[in-house]
DNA sequence: TCCCGAATGTGAGCTGGCTCACACTTGCTA
DNA sequence: TAGCAAGTGTGAGCCAGCTCACATTCGGGA
């Protein structure tokens, strides 16, 4: 089957390039993608639910991946937003618990899978890709307390100062510098206040020339005054 | 030096008991327990703070701490109050970066610490540990998440009832059963609402049965009614 | 090229929870 | 056992941010 080889080819290639993984000898690689599967998404579709048994272990190959809650009411919370490169759903795959949050398609993505029942006898017999993931939870824990962070801050302002501060150094270092891809919509549900008024903040800011607003994107022009919005009480050091 | 003889049987006799250290070999352990030192810190005393280097690993042995930011302006968050046998400082320990919280006494406690030199060699050797860190990180980001799940109930009634739901089932399984040792003051820092509309609530359940409220502690009496309140969005299953 | 849905922009009230300012209660400790 | 600090209880006013209700603008398909 010269389709299979040829998507095999391309996970082994895609995961020899990825952190996680380049350090994993060429054929205990190759070993590892024969069992994995690759499945397209389109936007809005549901990767995974809370409470579904968390017996995969996901990678986004392309698109990107909403992390949250959505609740009856119709509000939602959202967590993180993931990119090409990134694992999802690694905790409930290494805890054996339900997952905790759901997975949504935010774009159309193309995501690798891995079965618990391939991954973890391989995983175990890998000390090294132990010590990965556990700088990959730790990395996770880091961003999710910075989002805790947050429930401190009183205003609107500090918590959008924050959040946009955050993401603009973790994703802004992309084509054009500074540039977030996020709609106020999403901003609102990752801060949990109201998308009015997020806009009318994101707008006072690009009067003072801070920001640039575009339709699903934020421009960061002048991250500086943000992050002193941002630090009242990141004053430790 | 048999005082350092009695000081090392108990360690060696702590850890033996620890979910995290049982499985160890007792030699091996008594050659840990060489390295670790025990610490008393009375209570308000800062055990480590944000941005110190994470270069010890701890375990509080008797007592509780408290993790959490105190903001320049006076306000603090407290992120999680950890008692007996439980492990503190072990992101910034497990990833090599600077502590992203502080850990202050919050009753006079007693503390055991490794440092990273000798425990880290010992950790690397021991697979089954590493699963145990793994395991460890996953649980705290579980906790750290239902934290920000709150960020999305708007009302001060969810949160509050969320928060007591959970650490009711955390510690609720203590001598009167339901009773969790929280100050309201401290309830305000984890939730990020001010004390005083906290008590007001809090009284209007003790009106209704709900609970009893102690100095430094509140008993739940009746958690069904406080779970259907902070349900809300965990209407997934 | 036109259309449609998604995203953004904006005004007008209303109100939950904050702040400030106190009194009261409890339990430790000297 | 008196005193004091920490914790709790409560009123009054005010305002940031919410909700509701639209208009507008963008961008991608048919």
């Amino acid at each position: 089957m010269p389709q299979d080889t040829t998507r095999l080819d391309a996970k082994v290639a895609f995961l020899g390039d990825h952190p996680m993984f380049a350090d994993i000898a060429r054929d205990a690689l190759m070993q590892l993608c024969h069992y994995a599967k690759t499945r397209r998404y389109r936007k809005g579709a549901v990767v995974f639910s809370k409470g579904d048994p968390g017996d995969r272990l996901l990678v986004v190959m392309s698109g990107t991946v909403k992390i949250g809650i959505s609740a009856a009411s119709g509000r939602s919370t959202i967590f993180n937003l993931v990119g090409a490169g990134e694992l999802i759903g690694e905790i409930a795959f290494l805890d054996g618990s339900p997952r905790t949050a759901d997975a949504v398609a935010n774009t159309a993505c193309e995501i690798l899978s891995f079965d618990k029942r391939d991954f973890q006898p391989f995983m175990e017999s890998q000390p090294a890709l132990l010590l990965k993931f556990i700088a990959l939870l730790c990395r996770r824990l880091r961003w999710v307390s910075q989002h805790v962070e947050q429930i401190g801050l009183p205003d609107l302002q500090s918590r959008l100062a924050r959040t946009l501060v955050r993401l603009g150094e973790r994703d802004g270092a992309k084509s054009p510098p500074g540039k977030v891809a996020v709609t106020q919509q999403e901003l609102s549900e990752m801060i949990g206040m109201s998308r009015e008024s997020i806009n009318r903040q994101l707008r006072a800011w690009v009067a003072l020339g801070w920001l640039r607003l575009g339709h699903g994107h934020i421009v960061v022009l002048d991250p500086a005054p943000l992050r002193t919005l941002a630090a009242e009480d990141t004053a430790v050091d």
